[in-house]
DNA sequence: GAATTTTTGTTGATTTTTCAACAAACGTTC
DNA sequence: GAACGTTTGTTGAAAAATCAACAAAAATTC
């Protein structure tokens, strides 16, 4: 990709990231991304079909960036699946405003099927590892997990957090026991 | 001036004020710089004729950041003679690797100049302030000043900063006072 | 609800940046 | 000192970003 085109959309990625950590997504102008990423505002325009599109990719992004920061987090190897969980839920706390930002009524969509792949992956990722029953369907099974999952988060963060995250992986570890996600062990 | 050639610039400063405080001048080639700065390597031929022109500007961007810094820190009005004497030999430790390599010897000129001519305005403004001696000449004095000003600090730079800055303001005080200056009172 | 202002999305002309290619100068190594 | 790789500075064509101007849509004000 040409180096002028990187740059642009991610001073505009952050530009948004900023804004929407200062105020409501619906008070928030292309003229203001604009002016915060030190671009034309027709230079928006150039890679985003509008506000909503360039919402979209910026979820997908910042998706991206949890996983990342949360899954190779100066480890090793992978980290197990409860500490995997425990650092989501502690990421998800500190950008509070932004992800509960994110979530806005109109536009959660594209936050949860961004969420929702990612989710997919990390537990096709923890069944192939572990296996699982052999009369269970694994598609399914992934489904089933990655929508609960997504879920419960999406509830945690609309909710303002009522939980800490130790209790989140906590409770979240129970359930994921019983389809043997997760070893019962002390983690 | 153009958005484009503003971050263009800047970015490139940038990069040579890093890579100054991390090698030798002489050891930086035109590809760093750009690399560093994120841009092509024709952009700094664009805007720079060479390396030494663009040591040149960045030295001068430095200089005027100094001064802004030392100047108008916070402050209400301008700061005592002293305290602003004091701030440079401050900052001028802090950056110690930087400005001893912008003052390496082949383009010491340069940054010789550029201090000179920034050190002569603040001169200049001090004795319109405080008045002069009758039967002394102002633009004599003030080169007079200026010169030895610049020559101490230069000599204090590239001698690894023999004293402290409290001692070197101490010091340029007394002769500072011998002009009348600066009051000989408790600053 | 009419008038006014703000925001949106598009356009075309212009400028800047990029990229790849080039020859010349330079530095290093054998 | 010949051969090598690296750095320099320049070129032209292509792509991206800028800016100003525009009409339409939306939001605000009175």
């Amino acid at each position: 990709m040409d180096r002028r085109i990187e740059k642009s959309k991610t001073a505009i990625i952050n530009a948004l990231t900023q804004l929407m950590s200062e105020k409501d997504f619906d008070k928030i102008t292309i003229n203001d991304i604009a002016d915060r990423a030190n671009v034309n505002r027709g230079t928006v325009y150039l890679h985003y079909v509008d506000k909503y599109d360039l919402l979209d990719h910026c979820i997908e992004t910042h998706i991206n960036q949890l996983f990342e920061c949360c899954l190779r987090k100066g480890d090793i190897g992978q980290p197990s699946a409860k500490t995997a969980i425990f650092r989501i839920f502690e990421y998800l706390m500190q950008h509070a405003f932004l992800y509960s930002n994110m979530l806005t009524n109109k536009w959660s969509t594209s936050f949860r099927s961004h969420l929702h792949a990612v989710i997919e992956k990390m537990i096709e990722e923890q069944i192939d590892k572990k296996g699982i029953d052999h009369n269970m369907n694994k598609d399914i099974l992934v489904q089933y997990v990655a929508s609960a999952t997504v879920g419960v988060m999406e509830w945690w963060i609309t909710n303002s957090m009522p939980y800490s995250p130790t209790e989140m992986v906590e409770q979240l570890g129970f359930l994921l026991e019983r389809v043997q996600l997760v070893h019962n062990t002390k983690d």
